[in-house]
DNA sequence: GGCCGCCGTTGGAGCGGTCCAAGACGACGG
DNA sequence: CCGTCGTCTTGGACCGCTCCAACGGCGGCC
């Protein structure tokens, strides 16, 4: 029992092939008696078009494919949110692939959407195979949302600004009256913006022989780490800027392994404004990077690269929003 | 400028279009001179074969479609690895679909997934709308993973054994020495059974009258609401086994408003042992429904059924795991 | 030498849609 | 009464691939 063709909806209508395909594609000269006939067989069969067949016939997919980086780490939800509905308003379908689940680390994705000819493709957080990335962008439209690298030719870059969003943390600490200010460092080159804003906070409020820099890696465990190193230090910071959430956690734990009470002993900022830094349990102060702003502006980025796939390529930087929570407080000394 | 095509490559490597075809998908009656001469021909132009038009022709497309509840809630990501990798092996790909993001719910990605003409759909999860489901069954194979719902003619079932799971929590928390124990309720037929194995477990240790059951949604803040009124009972429960991760750590968090010590004072234990309950700072007592195994198996089975669509339906059970970190102990009085 | 069978290769017929040029048909003006 | 026009409708080419029947050439056998 195969699925039903357009032909046989043709033919349970009484019209032509290309009548039901009129029909199902809203063209309004259509007698309206045909187009219930139609409409009536198309319901009758459970007929639904082939999509494969439509996009061979119309050299294109109405489908963009969106690469993640890691599932793992939720700070995407938002922008994901933004990015769909746009897609969707669009008439375009969302594809999700999971880079790090490939074990070739996105080529295969890549290439698996390349195969695909879907008409656009977006690239959420900083993936680890740039190269799959180059290749794609001179056959397809590429969006980077989330992220600042690859810098190609022809590709948009749409996120939050991050040398902002560390400078914001930063002064939101240096106004509770902190002077000892550490920050946990992330990688790559949104870690570079992050780790940049906050030494420019610090220099611009002469602070700068009181800021302090340890090596994080984006997880917890890194995190951890370096908060425990941080704080075997004398005398030992009395507030931390962490790169992203999860770091943060991982400074949260460590903080309570020592003993310290957070806030009033040591406060703790994140970046992302992930779920976890919303659980009560946790309640992080964090830098939200307006993530379902982001995911708009990159579908729209998309949308328009696609109508002009020659346009040269854009940065665009959303404004970032200080989250005030529970992990921070005014230092012991100065209360 | 358009991609090329098999016959761009034929004429490169002055072949026919068919042997190209043939050199593509490994056939061995192929001269050598020629396999290497279309190979050549297929690097240089860059060849990636039409996955449409391919499919079109070979009435099967490689892809199966994984349909999730929500991005949101992680419980699912071991399942999505192990399943994943198991589809790779038998060179299927997979396409992603958030249910929730879709405002159809499910309904318009099934469609969705239908016009692909996928070979198969996994649905992750307790879906909001099985209605969808139903209908897709009927075109396509279908597994259920990670949930029991909805049970239909003709689908797998591969999931934790959620009664088993719920035991082995509640009897963790009695042979600690706990007597007035909690339940936080889930939702769904998964939801029912966890509280049935929280029942029968107390009803076996002569503790039916010890048991308090009080509802949740899955939701941290749920989870908290639930705790606070499960502490404001007289005389108030020594542990809480709530259905889900999100839920206990909602809990936790009602406990440390309340001024309890966890575990001293109040034992937790989650459900699903995700990353939520690995992080050192919550550190939940769970019970590992060994996500990834779900996956495997859910794989098979969905491998096995495009096989033979007509086998009958089956229900395939997976043994949890207790993982025993930071939030159980022996209740205060006994010690 | 002619016939057979095999190997390697090829042209062409689909797969299920879209789109376009052309056809059918009724109305209307001359 | 016939030509023309506009409205609806239709057949067929095409999208890029797979698959199958058939073909040329060649060595072996009678």
């Amino acid at each position: 029992m195969r699925a039903p063709t357009i032909r046989d909806v043709a033919a349970r209508a009484g019209v032509s092939k290309s009548l039901v395909s009129l029909v199902l594609r809203g063209s309004g000269s259509v007698r309206p008696e045909k187009r219930q006939a139609v409409l009536a067989a198309v319901k009758e069969l459970g007929y639904r078009p082939n999509a494969a067949a439509r996009s061979l016939s119309e050299r294109r997919t109405r489908t963009v494919g969106v690469l993640l980086d890691d599932l793992r780490n939720p700070w995407f939800v938002e922008l994901l949110d933004g990015l769909t509905a746009r897609l969707r308003d669009a008439g375009l379908h969302v594809l999700l692939g999971d880079g790090r689940l490939d074990e070739r680390l996105g080529e295969d994705l890549t290439r698996t959407f390349t195969e695909l000819r879907v008409d656009g493709v977006v690239a959420v957080g900083t993936l680890r195979d740039p190269q799959a990335l180059r290749a794609a962008a001179g056959r397809v439209p590429v969006v980077v949302a989330g992220a600042r690298e690859p810098e190609l030719p022809g590709v948009d870059v749409v996120t939050g600004d991050d040398e902002l969003g560390a400078r914001l943390a930063t002064e939101h600490l240096i106004r509770l009256g902190h002077r000892r200010i550490a920050h946990i460092t992330g990688r790559g080159a949104v870690g570079a913006l992050r780790r940049r804003g906050f030494e420019a906070a610090m220099r611009a409020h002469g602070l700068a022989d009181a800021a302090l820099v340890e090596a994080g890696d984006l997880t917890e465990e890194g995190g951890h780490r370096a908060a425990v190193r941080l704080l075997g230090r004398e005398p030992r910071p009395t507030a931390v800027f962490a790169a992203n959430d999860i770091t943060c956690v991982g400074a949260l734990s460590a903080a309570a392994a020592s003993g310290l009470d957070v806030p009033r002993e040591l406060s703790l900022v994140g970046y992302d404004n992930t779920c976890l830094a919303r659980l009560r349990h946790l309640w992080l102060t964090t830098v939200d990077p307006s993530g379902h702003e982001v995911g708009l502006r990159a579908a729209r980025r998309l949308l328009d690269r696609i109508q002009d796939p020659d346009r040269p390529g854009t940065v665009e930087l959303t404004r970032p929003v200080l989250r005030e929570r529970g992990t921070t407080a005014p230092p012991v000394a100065s209360r």
